[in-house]
DNA sequence: TTGTGAAAATGACATGGGTCAAGTGTATAA
DNA sequence: TTATACACTTGACCCATGTCATTTTCACAA
């Protein structure tokens, strides 16, 4: 097989692959991502609302999910969770669990999911002899830093209405990014979650979506989301963030 | 010079320094902390309110407190400022550059303060031949990770008491980590620093430090604080996280 | 020692969004 | 087709905390 056959079939079994920001791009030859490939677990299904993993679960490596949600989220003893993230298709998560070995957070599906598993310690073997996954590595942390960075101000500084005008334009990016619409889109996770994620009550959730609809920025039947008016939406949100959304 | 004497120097010019934790520990050999030791920026003396980087600064690599005390925050159009992170002498900031070599917020000082720097490029070179190197990076990654974690459910599901009762036994577990007094210190933030860092207004910090007070629980003096109770102190963040603090 | 400005504390008042208690819709199963 | 349960919505009420105005304290300079 020539090289660029093999390139073109790695290419298709990661192609669609929630991995692929991490091993694809960034001119990494043709072997080295044969040999990140190898590693790669292929999917795995999951019912909604299934848990992946819980605080003090050994951390074997990074997730990635493929299709469905997937959120991660810390308890308070008296139930209460706050929502870490959302992990849409082609998103990592599991990062929690790199510094004790073990995980801090807890992970659960939304929706039916599916994705693939990398080995840390395998990862971490390559990385000493790729330097360009290396990299890759360190942006991918980075990122989940700048991230976790942005909630903190959404949480610690922005009203009610400018947090879920934030978490709507945060997924429209999202599902822009990954080459679907980023005007009409189906939420993957419910009110009660959202809430979580923003640190509000699910109440607040519904009569915010109601009165964002009133205004016309929006039309919201169940999980289904339409953007009609973008200037509007990003208007909610202008004095929030200095530098541009993530 | 004898392996042991070159040791016993580099761990003389690394001991106090904030790095330590990045590159003395873990069984690295003598001859790789000598390697690293050669990389790092000996430390720099700057002002009270000093900015360090801003967003849009080249990332260089990371910073290493020595002295002092180090914010890093976010800011929203209107001036409001989130802080993300107080940075003890011992403690590593600067991580936000990492995703795309450049930063993402501010950095200041709060208090006359000195730091070792530590080229980004020179590490990750280092990297490539040291796994414990590799290790220890990766849980630095995994620990800012994690306390972002924590603060977001602090600034999300926690109330004003819990929050400030929260902020304060991380810094008293902080001071007792780096061999100080866990129940006598002086805060190097302002309570305005406090306020942002814990999304509340100045007033309300007063007015509950005022309330620890009445309650015996702690004695503050400006920026002096006693621990009087630390279990009274403890008792009032009991149901917010489930796992040990950070 | 006194003067000056910033930080912190205090008091009075206002309100965003939480809580509680019904309702309404909708998807799944019998 | 109807029953059931759960997600979501809506309304009424209220409280923790924010906001604004004022006073006090402290650090430092003259």
């Amino acid at each position: 097989m020539s090289q660029v056959q093999l390139a073109k079939q790695l290419r298709v079994s990661c192609e669609s692959c929630s991995l692929s920001e991490l091993c694809l791009p960034r001119g990494l030859t043709v072997q080295e991502i044969s040999q990140l490939d190898d590693y790669i677990e292929r999917p795995r299904k999951l019912d909604p609302n299934t848990q992946i993993y819980q605080p003090g679960d050994k951390f074997f490596g990074f997730y990635a999910v493929r299709s469905g949600g997937v959120k991660t989220y810390l308890t308070k003893k008296t139930g209460e969770q706050q929502i870490l993230g959302f992990h849409l298709p082609g998103e990592i998560f599991g990062l929690d669990g790199m510094e004790h070995n073990s995980h801090r957070c807890y992970a659960s599906t939304m929706d039916n999911t599916s994705y693939c598993t990398i080995p840390f310690e395998k990862l971490d073997e390559l990385c000493a002899e790729l330097p360009d996954l290396r990299i890759q590595v360190y942006k991918l942390l980075g990122h989940e830093i700048n991230c976790d960075h942005s909630h903190q101000l959404l949480l610690g500084q922005q009203t009610a209405h400018e947090r879920l005008a934030t978490f709507l334009l945060s997924i429209s990016s999202r599902f822009k990014h990954r080459g679907f619409s980023p005007t009409s889109f189906m939420l993957p996770m419910s009110r009660h979650d959202i809430a979580c994620y923003l640190g509000i009550a699910v109440e607040t959730v519904s009569r915010l979506f109601k009165s964002f609809q009133q205004q016309g920025i929006v039309k919201i039947n169940r999980k289904q989301v339409d953007i009609l008016n973008m200037d509007l939406l990003t208007g909610l949100v202008a004095n929030c963030e200095e530098s541009d959304s993530l």
